[in-house]
DNA sequence: TAAGCGTGGGA
DNA sequence: TTCCCAAGCTT
């Protein structure tokens, strides 16, 4: 693999080689995907690796046997939309003993289903979850489009979800990238350009080195690869079977791939939390359908802004107070302080909306994270007032 | 097109 | 502690 010599723009050596490795393939008649991988050898490489070495997962047919029950390749592929795992597995485990198939995740309660999800993040997931079921059960007769395109139509399916399903339910030949995928293969050919203005052509690349036989074990080897050897720090080429092939590896610094642009700073916001308690009970709501934490169960809350709302958008007219204990938690694009406000009544008020919940059986709420955190720290509250 | 959307683990 | 990052999708 070509080393990198002295250059003042890497991107335009990397185009140079595009080019050569381009004419190279074409003139051998090859292919017209570029740069190619002139005999597989990067497939069979990483296959031969993935037999040893494949992690086993619940989800997850062995190398080389059947693929697993559509359903679960599905369900495990949307679970693990930007979530590790380890996150992923306890969730999985309680979603197939409850809803074993289609039919019964398309009967679910809505709100049994965001319950059973919370914690998990990025709820819009759970209500597409939910929608793709009951479109599946209806429209599909319960089976699952075997295409990557019939896939790509259903709700909360995008193009990574629709090329795993298809290359992994379905042995269909797709090109799966996902961020393990970019990660090796900006390493592997040394991409510059940096993300997420290198998508296509990773997306290239990847197609490029995709072979016709075993799609589905190639994708899984691939993601495999990323999460335990080309991982984002330390990578572990030693024991890379790839390291051979690779010119990040070559260039002696694999780890500084993929090039990003940087990231903007998180704002941080402030809010006030609500805890209202009568007679054992706490008042929860219900978030709106749509926007951050949508459609989950939720303690009131005023605004979340610059500066400290303090008892803006209180639930009731009542006596509050604004505990010194506060709760901090990140979300993806800002940090948030939260005030804890609590109210002690003799008689229920009466509310335009929410529900009264029992205190003792507050886990069993299905609160997001931020609320459930703030609902410990309020418990730690109550008990030593 | 770029911003909005969660959370937990690891360094 | 803080930051980065992860089997992305939607609008």
């Amino acid at each position: 693999m070509l080393r990198r010599g002295v250059c003042s723009d890497f991107r335009v050596l990397e185009d140079v080689v595009f080019f050569i490795v381009a004419l190279s393939c074409h003139s051998r008649g090859v292919s017209d995907n570029l740069p190619c991988d002139f005999d597989g050898a990067i497939a069979r490489d990483l296959l031969e690796w993935y037999d040893k070495h494949a992690r086993v997962l619940p989800w997850r047919a062995p190398p080389g046997t059947p693929a697993m029950d559509p359903y679960r390749v599905w369900l495990s592929e949307v679970m693990l939309q930007q979530t590790q795992v380890a996150t992923v597995k306890p969730y999985f485990e309680k979603f197939t003993t409850r809803w074993p198939d289609f039919a019964s995740l398309a009967a679910a309660d809505d709100a049994d289903l965001m319950a059973a999800w919370a914690g998990l993040g990025y709820y819009a997931r759970a209500r597409n979850l939910l929608a793709c079921a009951r479109t599946v059960a209806g429209e599909h007769d319960g089976q699952l489009p075997r295409t990557e395109a019939g896939l790509r139509a259903l709700p909360g399916v995008g193009g990574y979800t629709a090329a795993a399903v298809a290359a992994i339910a379905f042995d269909e030949r797709a090109v799966v990238v996902d961020a393990n995928v970019e990660r090796v293969v900006s390493r592997l050919f040394a991409v510059e350009t940096p993300l997420p203005a290198a998508k296509p052509r990773i997306h290239a690349l990847a197609d490029g080195i995709t072979p016709d036989a075993r799609p589905g074990d190639f994708a899984q080897a691939m993601m495999d690869l990323g999460a335990t050897i080309c991982t984002a720090r330390a990578p572990r080429c030693m024991l890379c079977p790839l390291r051979g092939d690779c010119a990040a590896h070559s260039g002696g610094m694999p780890e500084t791939y993929p090039r990003k642009t940087p990231k903007p700073e998180r704002p941080q916001r402030h809010g006030t939390f609500f805890w209202i308690e009568q007679g054992g009970e706490v008042l929860l709501v219900r978030r709106p359908e749509k926007g951050l934490l949508g459609g989950m169960r939720a303690l009131p809350t005023g605004p979340w802004q610059a500066e400290p709302p303090k008892l803006a958008g209180a639930p009731v007219a009542a006596e509050w107070h604004i505990s010194d204990t506060h709760i901090s938690h990140g979300f993806t694009h800002f940090r948030l302080d939260v005030a804890l406000a609590m109210a002690d009544v003799a008689v229920r008020p009466e509310v335009d909306q929410g529900e009264w919940w029992p205190v003792a059986e507050i886990e069993a709420a299905g609160l997001p994270t931020v609320f459930a955190k703030a609902a410990r720290a309020f418990g730690r509250e109550r008990c030593c007032i």
